[in-house]
DNA sequence: CTGCATCCTTTGGGATACTG
DNA sequence: CAGTATCCCAAAGGATGCAG
């Protein structure tokens, strides 16, 4: 390969959109990994895509969407509470008595939508699944 | 909330597609993760898009694309193991004295590649580098 | 109900050195 | 050049129990 200018730091256009990429320095697929990568992050993002949900709410939409075993409280906490200091999140306490608190998408968060419907898109055809049948990768 | 059969596990259409997923089991957002959940594999997939590259020039995109530092051989080896052992890559090795081996996508690796579209599509407007400039997200 | 505190296990990632 | 082998460390994830 003779020259790969488009590929690193300083792309110029390229890649798969046609769009310029001078001005960007971290790759986009890198700074979605370290925003999203959390095991729940990009799920989270999916059950949220329609309206607020409650703590309680999204910990069972996780069990619900494939996990076998319920997410514990505290990972739960630390990715809304990630997520919520990124901005993707906002929360909304309400003061009652049994505590009532609500997440929902902000701009920020909505901004990743598409990227979700991409990947949905990509699920429905069972790729995700026929993937993950390979031999094994279900380990966990 | 009353009925929320269109998160889980046996979602009927919606979501953001209005396609139709009540035979996927898995949330595609869950399976993503498990894919391609790894540091560097998104961004193989990214740098892989257009063209064969051989193992040194992938570990010296992942630099390029953004990461401070090389990418240590053991990591790489492993990721594009995991990669190809799932059917994303294809590995080619050519018998020559300074060895060469060339990893190409499959389609099972194409298919994502929508999704890097709209991943940089999201990245282009800078929303990455935004998100990690709040306050911190930036260690490591 | 919504978390936080503590402790522990597993995994992922990294440094370094070495081989075909 | 393209990995493998060892060892190590940090981070992610989980279990349990408690508190506002």
């Amino acid at each position: 390969m003779e020259h790969d200018e488009e590929i690193g730091s300083g792309p110029a256009v390229s890649l798969l959109t046609g769009l310029d990429m001078s001005h960007i320095r971290l790759c986009p697929a890198i700074g979605f990994n370290r925003i999203v990568g959390g095991r729940y992050k990009l799920h989270i993002l999916c059950v949220l895509h329609r309206g607020p949900l409650r703590f309680g709410e999204i910990g069972r939409s996780l069990v619900k969407g494939g996990l076998g075993n319920p997410v514990t409280p505290r990972i739960l906490s630390r990715e809304l509470k990630d997520m919520t200091r990124l901005g993707l999140l906002s929360r909304k306490e309400y003061p009652v008595v049994p505590k009532k608190v609500e997440y929902t998408l902000t701009p920020r968060g909505e901004a990743l939508l598409p990227i979700l419907s991409e990947i949905i898109r990509w699920g429905a055809t069972g790729a995700h699944e026929d993937i993950l049948a390979t031999t094994n990768a279900s380990a966990e």
